[in-house]
DNA sequence: GTGTTTATCC
């Protein structure tokens, strides 16, 4: 790097246009730049055309074999034709056929390569070795392969120049199979290869993936002599790279004698594109330091180099070093610079470039969009797309995979959906970055369907497939699906830490903790922890899964944290109810020097919302904007209007929706209309509802809370009038349940079934408990009176005591001491609660309750909510209001899923 | 020799 500041003076690479050439000139002692040498014609010095004039009438021949060669040697190709189809056959030589088929060659003219060979076949020409091998070379040359190949079939030609043409160009079409089954043939033939043939021998190898043959090519080219060749030991450095064989790259490297610009660029190459681009900078200052020529190879490598690493002012000096060498007109230089900019972060830049470029290609667009998509300017990114078709440039695999990745991240659903057309079309739909950015698009758009079924359609997954589909099911809150691919996906692939992080969030969304374990143990043995992604994914199930002790331990091994790792742990202190914990850790946070952002402010406010910390949420709350310029949005709002009305403030808190500068949703007034309930306020109460029934008419749940705020109020005519609007809307809710994980074994327990084996057992020691509980006088918390049974529809009232059941089951088959672990997929049913801490008390058990909100820890008879709330909604329970009391009214995305697990067992 | 795909939090 400073070698390079040293020796150019670096000004913006914008303003050098003017002293390019002069500077270059000046240069030219210390660097030596030049563009790559145009593929010289290899058949050209190595052919010999034998000189055979059979013919008669010799001056004659002569004559026009002297004019047609004269005519060649000019590179007058239409004359020399025309002369050669207007002899006769006597008079030409053969040479004369060579040399104007030489020349159609290298003019690339198929047509009258064409010609040429009627004009040989029509004068009964017998093709020898010689005039064969040029036929092949003409044919070859001007890209007609398989004709090529039909007349070296027929010759047989043991002139090893030209089984390397045919190798080669097999090659270069990507048909290395055939390129190596040439090789074979040569070898059994007996014809020695030289440089050329195992240079492209091995490339083909590589290509192919074939490891060992490259190793015996290796020991067959060291015997030959061809060991201290440098174009077959650049090959041997590439294969060995191809295969991470970055040591014995190395030591090839390290034992020529004469390495080339090639070696050099192989190196630099190798090592960018095995991961270690740093050690691709250093060998390219070794370069400079030797004063060995950098080429525009080089250059594009070292770019690469330095968009990997994030290095931009050395790729800002490169751009000025290139722009000297007079490559600013290379398209390739300019896509890679333009990609390097984008990659460090500099949109402007990446622009800039993209803007003073002369030609562009797709590669040029795609950088440019995938640029923009980088940025999270999705909108502009499709814009540019729609520009870039309306140009008539057509859209590859690459393009395509970016726009799709646009339109995940932007959720443009019927724009994903365009594209996927497109994609089927242009017969796309089997590469395997497209369809998985497209199991993406539409996982990350809510379309699950949509994902699974271009999933299904793949004949060969690979692990990004199963990633993502995984990922898909965790993201769309289906965690029984996301833990069925995963065991699915095992049957084939053994999961990466990618894997991990997408399927932790399936086990936290089912509090499924032994499987968690599992996993945790995957990840300690293959060491994954020290992946971010992971340990996050593992301190959040953790948590979700009700060990914040072992949340909080894992996250302080977390040796760098970011601003998601904070996150996580704020939001599992705060839905433990651990609201000063999560307070301090938040403030823990920016003592690190780590900016909150709308997620970790939400994180905060949840958690100031479940331990009532009204002043601290305010505090928040107003910093949000004041002091770290995050725009507070509709969760946020919803944080403090929960604060305001559940601490009696109800008024202030409607004032507070009516200022608001966004519309207020559903979820907002519902928090205040819980509010109203716990605090009777009628009058309000009505005036809120309105606001909701307005918004969303046929939301029922919220007729559910009006009608308790009557009923509480005895106002029972009121109760009726609102069960008849109901009526009309039709009322529908899913089972309560709750399920408890013993032995890796989920019991589940739905409201109102009595089906499980233990089912007895459990009511016996239920009646046991209930009893008790009314001799200690537990009952005389229940201070409301329930909405008359008859009154009401049965199932609406019906909360069935699953978690009761559950905690039973719990006590009954776990040993003492160890903690029972329920999760309920609505709210905890006052009833229940008054039991789980009852329970805590009498068996010495710890239990802890994970409803759709929060956790509940009961401990000897108490509970980690709090009971200055309980008092407020004892005796009602879920099933007649689902917006509740315990802890925060929020239904926002803070809860957990709300999905029963259907897999019974999880053991793999 | 340049461009593309998967993950953690609220």
């Amino acid at each position: 790097m400073s070698s390079v500041s040293k020796t150019i003076p670096i000004s913006s690479p914008y303003h050098t246009h003017k002293t390019t050439s002069n500077y270059a000139k000046k240069s030219h002692n210390r660097f030596i730049f030049f563009k790559q040498p145009r593929r010289t014609c290899l058949l050209h010095s190595t052919v010999c055309v034998s000189p055979s004039f059979t013919n008669t009438t010799h001056s004659v021949t002569q004559n026009q074999n002297a004019k047609i060669n004269k005519f060649c040697e000019m590179g007058d190709l239409r004359n020399a034709i025309e002369l050669l189809t207007k002899s006769k056959s006597y008079e030409l030589g053969l040479n004369s056929y060579c040399s104007v088929l030489q020349l159609c060659a290298e003019k690339k003219s198929l047509e009258d390569g064409k010609r040429v060979h009627s004009v040989i076949i029509s004068n009964g020409i017998s093709v020898d070795e010689a005039l064969g091998a040029k036929l092949v070379f003409m044919y070859v040359n001007c890209g007609d392969l398989v004709q090529g190949r039909k007349i070296f079939d027929k010759i047989m030609n043991d002139k090893v120049f030209l089984w390397n043409l045919l190798m080669s160009e097999y090659a270069k079409i990507g048909n290395f199979r055939e390129s190596v089954s040439l090789f074979k043939k040569m070898q059994k033939l007996g014809v020695v290869g030289n440089c050329y043939t195992f240079t492209c021998v091995l490339k083909c190898f590589a290509a192919l993936g074939k490891v060992k043959e490259c190793k015996r090519v290796h020991g067959y080219v060291l015997k030959l002599g061809f060991g201290s060749n440098t174009a077959v030991v650049n090959s041997l450095i590439a294969a060995y790279f191809k295969f991470g064989g970055v040591e014995s790259a190395h030591n090839l490297f390290d034992e020529l004698s004469e390495p080339d610009v090639v070696s050099w660029n192989s190196m630099i190459n190798g090592c960018v594109v095995n991961g270690f681009s740093g050690n691709g900078l250093e060998i390219f200052i070794q370069m400079l330091i030797l004063g060995v020529e950098v080429d525009l190879t080089t250059l594009v490598s070292v770019l690469v180099a330095c968009a990997n690493i994030g290095n931009l002012s050395l790729g800002r000096a490169l751009h000025g070093f290139g722009v000297k060498a007079c490559f600013s007109e290379e398209v390739v230089f300019s896509n890679t610079l333009l990609d390097m900019y984008s990659k460090c972060g500099n949109l402007n830049g990446a622009t800039e470039v993209f803007v003073k470029m002369g030609d562009t290609t797709i590669v040029s667009w795609t950088s440019i969009i995938a640029a923009y998509v980088r940025e999270g300017l999705y909108s502009d990114a499709i814009g540019l797309f729609d520009e870039m078709q309306s140009k008539g440039v057509r859209p590859d695999i690459y393009t395509v995979t970016s726009i799709v990745h646009a339109c995940a991240c932007s959720s443009s659903l019927d724009k994903g959906r365009d594209v996927h057309s497109y994609v089927i079309k242009n017969g796309m739909g089997s590469n395997l970055p497209v369809t998985n950015a497209l199991i993406n698009m539409y996982a990350k758009c809510g379309s699950v369907e949509e994902a699974r079924l271009v999933f299904s359609k793949i004949p060969v997954k690979d692990i990004v497939s199963w990633n993502t589909m995984i990922g898909g099911y965790s993201q769309n809150l289906l965690p029984n699906e996301a833990l069925e691919l995963f065991l699915d996906m095992q049957k084939q692939f053994k999961p990466d830490d990618i894997t991990m992080a997408c399927v932790l969030p399936a086990c936290a969304g089912l509090a499924a903790l032994d499987k968690g374990r599992e996993i945790h143990g995957h990840i300690l043995r293959r060491g994954y922890f020290s992946d971010l992604h992971v340990a996050c994914a593992l301190v959040d199930m953790y948590a979700k899964c009700g060990l914040l002790v072992l949340a909080q331990l894992l996250f302080d091994m977390i040796p760098k944290k970011d601003l998601i790792s904070w996150t996580v742990m704020i939001a599992g202190y705060g839905m433990h109810g651990f609201g000063n914990e999560a307070i301090s850790t938040f403030n823990e946070m920016r003592i690190a020097g780590i900016e909150p952002d709308e997620s970790s402010f939400s994180a905060i406010l949840n958690a100031c919302s479940h331990s009532g910390l009204l002043n601290e949420g305010w505090k928040f709350f107003n910093s949000m904007r004041n002091e770290c310029g995050v725009e507070p949005k509709l969760e946020h709002y919803a944080c403090v209007v929960d604060l305001l009305a559940r601490m009696g403030n109800l008024s202030k808190a409607y004032k507070f929706i009516e200022s608001m500068p966004i519309k207020p949703d559903t979820t907002i007034w519902g928090v205040l209309l819980s509010g109203c309930r716990i605090h009777h306020d009628v009058k309000l109460a009505e005036k809120v509802a309105e606001h909701i029934f307005e918004l969303e008419p046929d939301n029922t749940r919220y007729y559910v809370v009006l009608a308790n705020v009557y009923a509480e109020a005895e106002k029972w005519e009121e109760v009726k009038k609102l069960r008849k609007r109901m009526q009309k809307r039709g009322f529908k809710q899913n089972p309560g349940c709750s399920w408890i994980e013993v032995g890796g074994k989920f019991n589940i327990f739905v409201a109102g079934n009595s089906k499980h084996p233990q089912a007895k057992k459990i009511d016996v020691l239920l009646s046991k408990l209930t009893m008790q509980m009314q001799n200690e006088d537990y009952s005389s918390m229940f201070r409301y009176v329930l909405i008359n049974e008859d009154d009401m529809e049965k199932e609406m009232i019906q909360c069935g005591h699953s978690e009761k059941s559950a905690m039973a089951f719990g006590i009954l088959n776990l040993p003492p001491g160890r903690t029972v672990r329920v999760s309920k997929n609505r709210r905890v049913c006052g009833d229940c609660h008054e039991m789980g801490k009852f329970m805590s008390k009498t068996t010495k058990m710890e239990i802890v309750l994970r409803d759709s909100n929060r956790f509940h820890h009961f401990k000897d008879g108490l509970c980690s909510c709090r009971d200055a709330f309980i008092a407020a909604m004892a005796g009602f329970d879920e099933s007649r209001e689902s917006a509740s009391s315990i802890g925060c009214f929020l239904d926002s995305k803070f809860h957990f899923c709300q999905c029963l697990p259907l897999i019974m067992r999880m053991d793999s």
